[in-house]
DNA sequence: TATTTTGTTCGTATGGTTCCGAACCAAACA
DNA sequence: TGTTTGGTTCGGAACCATACGAACAAAATA
């Protein structure tokens, strides 16, 4: 057997860690758990396209079990990729970054939204005030506005190659 | 003095119940804090256009403190209004529902992961791997080209008059 | 079949958030 | 000035998510 050939330990320099770190809030904050965050940035920021599941835990500091999972998340969100190279068992994980996932995400929530608001309406009925009742309204007409106009404009940004 | 004459406590059917229940599910998972959200449910089903504190503690079953946590929550983030009777000395609050909100908020969100990207591109180097860097300079490109449609899409639906 | 590699799952511990009740405070009223 | 009203702040309890280490499993290797 090849004497342990295993993928040199990312190498980030401070400010690159304090990079990851960074991000590694701001998606906290965008409702990542903290294990997922810091996983996704080492992604983008280690010079290798692609890490093991070893040079995470190494790099990182988190166990097995917190890589584990927050890789998960990962997955089920369809943030990364995974694939394995022929004759390795270990499986490499890349970033995945499309510039739809986010907008996805955004006309997802407002279309749940969208459909809430509508059923308040409903619910409210014609005893309640109308102004409230005349903004949910208004809500929804601009919802459905901009779930179309975002449609359209993830459209024309394909078409154009990628601007 | 006037027998204290105590705003009639919200009435809500069951169905209404549920939803500010639904919807105070929703507004959790998009960041508010449990009170916060059933506070903005409720003065979004509420029959009356606004609510005092009162009404609030008594209608949602938290305790004071909650509830006044909860409301300086919507305050910071511009969710409610606020304002007082003439003659007396209780704070009414009322649902503010812009169709502006989310949109901004999602437009600022872009704005900080756009300058938190370039950043990356910049600390990645020319050593690093560049199809990760191709794929983080492409998402910069969308998410300004986004930000210049969506300050478009707010200005046409503001001319419309309302839609 | 024994051993190493590559992870996953489980039980427990810990940290952070949010709640409640009580104490507190400021304004109005008496 | 004493009391009521309207609301905030504090301390402790409860809860939830997540981390860790250890045990476990499956596949390759020997």
């Amino acid at each position: 057997m090849v004497p342990n050939q295993t993928s040199p330990t990312v190498k980030l320099d401070p400010p690159q860690q304090e990079w990851v770190e960074a991000i590694g809030l701001f998606l906290e904050r965008s409702g990542f758990p903290p294990s997922s965050a810091r996983i996704y940035g080492l992604l983008l920021m280690s010079a290798e396209p692609e890490l093991s599941f070893e040079d995470l835990v190494a790099t990182l500091g988190f166990g097995k079990a917190a890589v584990s999972t927050g890789l998960r998340r990962l997955q089920e969100t369809n943030r990364i990729s995974e694939r394995t190279r022929p004759g390795e068992r270990r499986r490499y994980f890349r970033a995945r970054l499309g510039p739809d996932i986010g907008v996805d995400r955004f006309r997802a929530f407002n279309s749940a939204l969208c459909d809430l608001l509508e059923k308040g309406i409903a619910l409210r009925g014609s005893r309640a005030d109308t102004e409230i009742t005349a903004d949910l309204e208004a809500s929804v007409r601009f919802l459905r506005f901009l779930d179309v106009e975002l449609g359209g404009l993830q459209a024309r940004w394909e078409a154009n190659g990628d601007g």
